[in-house]
DNA sequence: ATCTTATTTGGCTATTATACCAAATAACAA
DNA sequence: TTGTTATTTGGTATAATAGCCAAATAAGAT
């Protein structure tokens, strides 16, 4: 593989990988409906708030979402809402993951 | 959040953590134009044996791949191809980040 | 049966990720 | 200024991951 190949795979791995956590999924489909500050988040679920920070952070760092300071609070938004698209070929892949299991037993 | 929507983000985020590193991506690419064989991947990329043989099963554990003996060798095969349709989407993030960044400059 | 080739498995170490706590910062309010 | 609230940052313990080597297994060839 030449090095220009791997570092579009490595590029890829870096945002595929931001998204590679249940609460950073939960944090992208929470943002579909609209920007939400940290504290929501935190309310919402039950996780410390510097966790919460950590992971909008690597998020950001992704490039997936952005955010904007009003005041005290901290606003995030998702930057690239086709993210969202992806979870349909997810839900394929468990759907037949849960048929193969079918067929064992 | 509740115990339903709890489990249902750690399976979306078992999925998307087996493609998150570059050599999987890689693979997953490969196998787009049909089944391969585990020496295959070895032949092409600079990668011990047993390390494509372990990132093979981590996609298989993901429900990612599917396997068949065919006498010595394992060939392998995409079970949910549209995972590559996602890949459009984390290029978008890719440009969104690189115009970011020429901002800043 | 022995040899060879293809692949998986186990073990080890180095690196990275996660979660929690406490402390630091930032903005506004009193 | 001091206090309060929202958020980030640093530290640290723990767990997960990656890659390499050696050994184990499995199938076909001699």
């Amino acid at each position: 593989m030449d090095n220009h190949r791997k570092q579009l795979y490595e590029a890829r791995a870096k945002i595929i990988k931001a998204m590679a956590h249940p609460t950073r999924l939960w944090i992208i489909d929470e943002l579909y409906y609209g920007e939400k500050c940290v504290c929501e988040f935190v309310d919402r679920i039950d996780a410390d708030f510097s966790t919460i920070s950590k992971h909008l952070l690597v998020l950001k760092n992704a490039g997936i979402v952005d955010f904007e300071k009003k005041g005290k609070q901290v606003y995030y938004r998702l930057k690239v809402p086709c993210i969202l698209q992806f979870m349909g070929c997810v839900e394929a892949v468990i759907k037949s993951e849960s048929k193969t299991i079918q067929k064992k037993i």
